[in-house]
DNA sequence: TTGAAAGCGCTAACAG
DNA sequence: CTGTTAGCGCTTTCAA
């Protein structure tokens, strides 16, 4: 039993008797039809169960597919997946589909999507870009008219538009909200690699408010825990040393989720600590994690409202929006130094 | 300053002074080409920075889109987040890609995207169906080759190759260890709709497990607690009655968090609890929480396996794939009934 | 208000 | 080893 071939705009034309045009017309709604052959026409579609081939359309009217690319580094993680799911709720209403793939934070991988999905001529292309990607390769694309937006971060060798969080600012504050419960040694566990934008821009803003304070920027208090286990680690070891912090900036979500199991294992209620994005459990925890909380939605949208712009034709220069980070005061930045 | 028209197989074969048809065998590697006219092609498509056209390639060859197609409640979810990286991990292997969208729930909206993946030609259709949608309407597509499975709950209407966690001895399992704890009165905090394959299952199991233990099931236990804040809610009213309960099976993510929430408002940690999915915090939470856990990721690759053996041309009937559930022992599930 | 012909970018089928 | 012709399913263009 073979697959049946699915039907065509052909068959229902011939079904109905008329030509394949006067059928696109009555499903396009473009020329003028009238009533009678509309109404056979769709009892046709309907009856034959004819489903348009979207792709075939696209192909004849020439423009770019009504699908928009996105690139993350992983679906699983909820940062990420609600920064799709606020770009898929804005353009849904332009009748944009997504096309979506996680780069796993692999440059090659990312690039193969990239690939696969300038090949689909998406309408606009949405890149959270890997740490040591290139994207020159995108500017034949993008000058043909294909918006490029880079999210979280920006893209290397385009310049593009870009959305991203007031990452320094959102350090600083952070920093600075430990400083003034008077600790004077922070930890800062930042992920990998150490040139990844966000990690740096969120360095700078706790180098600012040190700065700010007076007090001195020790190297050795910056540490690196990527992985959730790894800045388990990276606390215990920080506060085995002879001269531990008392306070500790953690520079993402999984960073700060291995820390408060650090801490945990230590059994250390004593350390400060302020996550930068907010952790699904932080107002159950004891204490209560302080954060200075992302807004994954809101980047997403803004995200989408960029490249929407860019296909209604704005060509101004290319812009990058700031999405604002708030401090939530919770508890855990509010410990005192143990001295 | 218009879009330049993207370069096409023709442009290339006219800058070397082969045929169209010469430059496709190079690219697609089928028929036989002289190692001279190889390079010559190869270099004018580096070039002219050519990128051949996916959809128009599909629409000659007739065959599906390699595409797949996506739906699931909420890409925020880091549940369904990650049984998607599953997918796409099995699937990428094949050269596919993954078109995605949510549902939010709504039958409507996962209409609405069914329908744009089948005009779009998917080569398969994994759904996570919302609780009121009905897929008979899909039993055309699939008969004509397509494969579907239901992720996380099986469809209505159709009979179709589905992926679902052990729900039903999930809750069992769990629920008998608050019972060998000595726990008499267990409450249920469930989603909605009751009618939820999920939440049925799961309540199935809980019922079994008391049934077994000789336990009176009795029904004012049983409670609503769908989101967060309901959840929590559910829970202190819980506390508040005269004969309050002493231990709780949460049955989701979203509704543990909440009963996690709710307990430690009601400043209570002397009520057991087993959460059916794991925590992100489970084990740093005090007490650790218990849970029986599921395995995204494993169900995202059996479903992938699924309809890649159907493209494969596996005709046997429907199947359903069970991906076990786990009891991890964490301490919240064994406090005391304290009478 | 409708139809016929041509063609989007690509490949199948045949020829050379 | 390479080119030609035809046609995928649809829409554009022009004519009736």
């Amino acid at each position: 039993m073979a697959a049946p071939r699915r039907t065509t705009l052909h068959d229902v034309a011939q079904e109905v008797g008329v030509s394949a045009k006067t059928v696109s017309r009555v499903l396009n709604g473009d020329g003028p039809t009238s009533a009678q052959t509309r109404e056979k026409v769709l009892a046709a579609v309907e009856r034959l169960g004819f489903q348009p081939n979207l792709m075939a359309r696209n192909i004849r009217t020439g423009g770019p597919d009504t699908t928009v690319g996105l690139i993350i580094p992983d679906m699983g993680n909820p940062f990420f997946g609600t920064v799709a799911r606020g770009i898929e709720d804005a353009i849904r209403e332009r009748g944009l589909t997504l096309l979506m793939g996680s780069s796993a934070d692999d440059p090659d991988r990312e690039r193969a999507l990239i690939t696969t999905f300038l090949a689909r001529r998406v309408s606009a292309l949405m890149v959270a870009p890997t740490a040591r990607a290139d994207h020159a390769h995108l500017r034949t694309a993008r000058s043909s008219g294909m918006p490029v937006v880079f999210l979280d971060r920006p893209g290397a060798g385009l310049t593009a538009d870009c959305v991203v969080s007031s990452n320094r600012a959102g350090g600083r504050e952070g920093t600075a909200h430990l400083i003034a419960g008077r600790h004077r040694r922070i930890a800062f566990i930042g992920d990998r690699p150490v040139g990844l934008f966000t990690r740096r821009e969120r360095l700078a803003g706790y180098r600012e408010a040190l700065e700010a304070a007076g007090l001195p920027y020790d190297r050795s208090l910056v540490v690196d825990g990527h992985t959730q286990a790894e800045a388990a680690e990276a606390t215990v070891r920080l506060l085995r040393r002879a001269e531990p912090p008392t306070a500790i900036l953690a520079a993402n979500n999984l960073s700060a989720m291995g820390t408060v199991l650090g801490l945990a294992r230590a059994g250390r209620r004593d350390i400060a600590l302020v996550s930068f994005d907010d952790l699904p459990f932080a107002e159950v925890l004891e204490p209560a994690i302080t954060a200075v909380a992302q807004d994954p939605a809101a980047i997403g949208a803004a995200a989408a409202e960029l490249a929407l712009a860019r296909l209604d034709g704005d060509r101004t220069r290319a812009r990058t929006v700031t999405v604002p980070t708030r401090l939530i005061v919770r508890g855990s930045g509010e410990l005192p130094p143990g001295t």
